[in-house]
DNA sequence: GCCAACGTTGGC
DNA sequence: GCCAACGTTGGC
């Protein structure tokens, strides 16, 4: 941002960290299904990023949480913007919300494609170990959000710890 | 499995 | 609008 460069109508992506317990969706299952749509979020801050931040051509670290260890598994793209999770609708779903409608929908969601694996994941210790991260949102105490922002930086210093 | 931290709900 | 109760997250 704030240079003159052209990119096609925007200046430049930004970067995200999605989190995901492996047990319920792993990036290897996102691999497999190339492209897949991150449903079920079921949380405003988390929302709101994905309804209004999140834009094609993002970059996205993609974590896995609540695992030993914790980490950074690998890279994704987002390959549609915020549109309405209808897995909100319809009692047959895995993450119902009954006050979510189609013309008020409470829930968004976006599309995202399979990117890289780092060649070694960047787990949460390494991550605390490295003075560059200090201020990721991640690591903040407590912070539980399963939707967060992450610098350039920070995306390209665990790109860098990834790769052996 | 424990439990601290957090978000959400709902009574008042 | 307060806040206690509850459910969930997620590291350890």
């Amino acid at each position: 941002m704030g240079d003159t460069g052209y990119d096609g109508g925007r200046m430049s992506v930004n970067y995200w960290l999605f989190k995901s317990e492996p047990t319920a969706y792993s990036y290897d299952h996102l691999v497999e299904d190339y492209i897949a749509e991150w449903d079920g979020v079921r949380n405003f801050q988390a929302r709101n990023f994905l309804r209004d931040n999140i834009k094609v051509n993002d970059l996205v670290l993609f974590y896995h949480s609540n695992v030993k260890p914790s980490a950074v598994i690998g890279t994704a793209i987002v390959i549609r913007e915020g549109y309405p999770d209808h897995t909100a609708w319809g009692t047959d779903s895995d993450h119902p919300d009954p006050r979510s409608t189609v013309e008020n929908p409470i829930w968004y969601m976006v599309d995202i494609k399979a990117g890289q694996y780092l060649n070694k994941p960047v787990t949460l210790q390494a991550m605390h170990n490295n003075p560059a991260l200090k201020d990721m949102v991640l690591l903040r105490k407590g912070m539980r959000l399963s939707i967060q922002p992450v610098t350039q930086e920070q995306f390209e210093a665990i790109c860098d710890m990834g790769s052996v």
